[in-house]
DNA sequence: GCCGTTTTCGGCCCGACTGTTTTCAGTCG
């Protein structure tokens, strides 16, 4: 017998979902398996320590024996007998879109349809147009769609998106009887990737809004065009951006942006909490069932004040305990005003684009007290990595600068390799020069995890290393970075006084949000750092804060939010 | 299938859009 992990069993639930969506089955117990799937999914607990799962939220009498019979035995009698009912290449079919359980059960049962082969073959001989509920459209979309499927990412990550949204958001702010508008989804709460973008418009005028959207340029499709809802695709080059725009009225944008902001679950708990006070959430507002009026709000925080919350930033709405949390009192998440200094950059010293001053002045501009200059060190050819001569050259140079700055302060600073052979770039007679020495990882990411670790050993226990930045070297969507032993290395952080990074490059966001959690509940300092490479770059900080807040992250924790001297005291107490 | 000091039965979050219909089912978020 294969002995199930948590993943196994939570995808053999959802396995039992999607068969009796595709059988029949009434809705609300196919529901009830994706529940107890998510109940599973969001406790934190390891498996060998749910005693009893039928405790959970969601899972009862029926989901706990599946759950039972997975863990001891390694299968479901259940999930068998499923797979001997139904075809295992229907599931799949699930993911096309206008295809849902009802319609692929009829095209099993009414037309033999099997897999995706199948149905494509049902649909060049136009046997499915003939189906009652099916139509000639209907037959074509099927094709279109099994045609582009697997050619198109599910998720785009964040960084490709932002842009998107950016010109999007320009040309709204262009348009005529837009009153207000504002970005919501997986987007607003500063997911990883995100499947589309929600925009949520307040109008009097939603004909004429419109009209100006689907006459936007870069338009590849309408997929759909109603009264207070459209949908079309976007192309720039080769990416296509799926993109919803919701029209609604003024006094009903706060609701509809907080409903379309999600998530689900996060909508669910909201609305199980309105109807045990006698109402009823929609995103046209708060319907109060005694008298049917309809309370709508000015802001999300006087919404959620409605329900006795404090308000619950985007990044949090997971579902998961946040509303219970925030019954009692506030939590002092980081804030973007509380960033006083960027601790991670690039001039053209090294690979950057811009200059010292240009950054330096870039940095005061954003209001920041200090900062770091951090080019790469020598062994980082590729990136013209500074030699200590030229390493020196340029701190002079800094302090030159710095004295010309009494209102502000340039840390001397290195982003220095750490070798594939596990020792520094430099010796310490030249980083105890330095005011904040970065180490990193750019090679040999194929060592294993016991190499690696040694790597981040070596550089956290040596005095002089004050940070390790992206410490996962992932990239997201392109590559998974060096095998990491995260729990270990966010424990020698704590000991060494080392800080963590949180890389706010959109494409990197590492630390991730579950390990900032994790850092944070150890005892180890965040810095949050836009590893600017160019000058717009350094905007990218709000994306890093609110990853931050996603893994709950605390003012105090982030080492950039204290004054230059303090962190200049935390450093000193490593020496 | 899950849930419950108003309920152990009868609800289950709610609404928009499409393509099929001829008043609505299915899908989606």
């Amino acid at each position: 017998m294969t002995k199930l992990n948590k993943k196994d069993i939570i995808n053999a639930l959802e396995s039992i979902a999607v068969y009796l969506e595709i059988k029949g089955e009434n809705s609300f117990k196919v529901s009830a398996y994706r529940k107890a799937a998510n109940a599973l999914e969001r406790d934190e607990r390891p498996l060998d320590k749910i005693d009893d799962p039928a405790k959970l939220p969601g899972i009862g009498k029926g989901t706990a024996t599946v759950i039972q019979e997975l863990t001891t035995t390694g299968e479901s009698s259940l999930l068998n007998e499923l797979r001997k009912e139904l075809p295992p290449g229907l599931l799949p079919l699930l993911k096309l879109p206008g295809l849902g359980g009802k319609k692929i059960g009829k095209l099993y049962n009414e037309l033999d349809v099997v897999d995706a082969e199948s149905l494509r073959k049902a649909c060049e001989e136009k046997r499915v147009q003939v189906l009652p509920g099916f139509g000639e459209k209907t037959e074509e979309k099927i094709l279109a769609a099994l045609n582009a499927s697997g050619k198109r990412p599910e998720r785009l990550p964040l960084a490709v998106v932002i842009p998107v949204a950016e010109v999007i958001i320009d040309r709204l702010k262009e348009m005529n009887g837009i009153e207000q508008f504002d970005i919501a989804g997986s987007f607003r709460r500063t997911m990883e990737t995100v499947k589309d973008l929600d925009f949520i418009i307040a109008t009097d005028d939603p004909t004429g809004v419109g009209e100006q959207l689907v006459s936007m340029a870069n338009i590849a499709a309408v997929s759909g065009h109603g009264e207070t809802k459209i949908s079309m695709e976007l192309q720039f080059d080769d990416l296509v951006v799926p993109v919803d725009f919701r029209l609604v009225k003024k006094h009903e944008f706060v609701t509809t942006l907080h409903h379309f902001t999600g998530s689900k679950e996060h909508n669910v708990a909201m609305r199980q909490r309105a109807k045990e006070k006698g109402e009823k959430i929609s995103e046209y507002g708060v319907e109060i069932e005694e008298t049917g009026k309809i309370a709508t709000f000015d802001s999300e925080k006087s919404f959620f004040h409605h329900f006795g919350l404090h308000e619950i930033p985007p990044q949090v709405r997971e579902g998961k305990d946040e509303i219970t949390l925030f019954e009692q009192q506030d939590y002092p998440f980081i804030d973007v005003q509380d960033i006083r200094a960027d601790l991670h950059m690039h001039t053209t010293w090294s690979d950057g684009a811009d200059s010292i001053e240009d950054m330096v002045e870039a940095c005061r501009r954003l209001g920041y007290e200090y900062m770091a200059i951090t080019d790469h060190s020598r062994y980082l050819r590729v990136a013209n990595g500074l030699s200590p001569d030229r390493l020196k050259r340029q701190h002079d140079h800094i302090r030159t600068l710095n004295e010309q700055l009494p209102d502000f302060t340039i840390f001397t600073g290195v982003e220095m390799d750490i070798l594939p052979d596990g020792t520094l770039d430099y010796e310490d007679d030249l980083l105890k020069e330095i005011d904040f020495v970065i180490a990193s990882i750019h090679s040999a990411f194929q060592q294993n995890k016991e190499t690696i670790m040694k790597r981040l050993q070596t550089a956290m226990e040596n005095p002089y290393v004050a940070m390790v930045a992206h410490p996962t070297g992932r990239v997201i969507g392109r590559r998974d970075g060096y095998p990491v032993d995260m729990e270990k290395l966010i424990k020698m952080a704590a000991e060494t006084d080392t800080i963590l990074e949180l890389n706010a490059n959109p494409n990197r966001l590492d630390l991730s949000a579950e390990w900032v959690k994790a850092a944070q509940a150890a005892g180890a300092a965040i810095a949050i750092n836009t590893d600017a490479h160019r000058l717009d770059w350094l905007r990218h900080m709000s994306v890093g804060v609110k990853t931050g807040i996603r893994g709950w992250l605390k003012k105090q924790t982030v080492v950039n939010t204290w004054s230059a001297e303090k962190l200049r005291k935390f450093l000193q107490q490593k020496r």
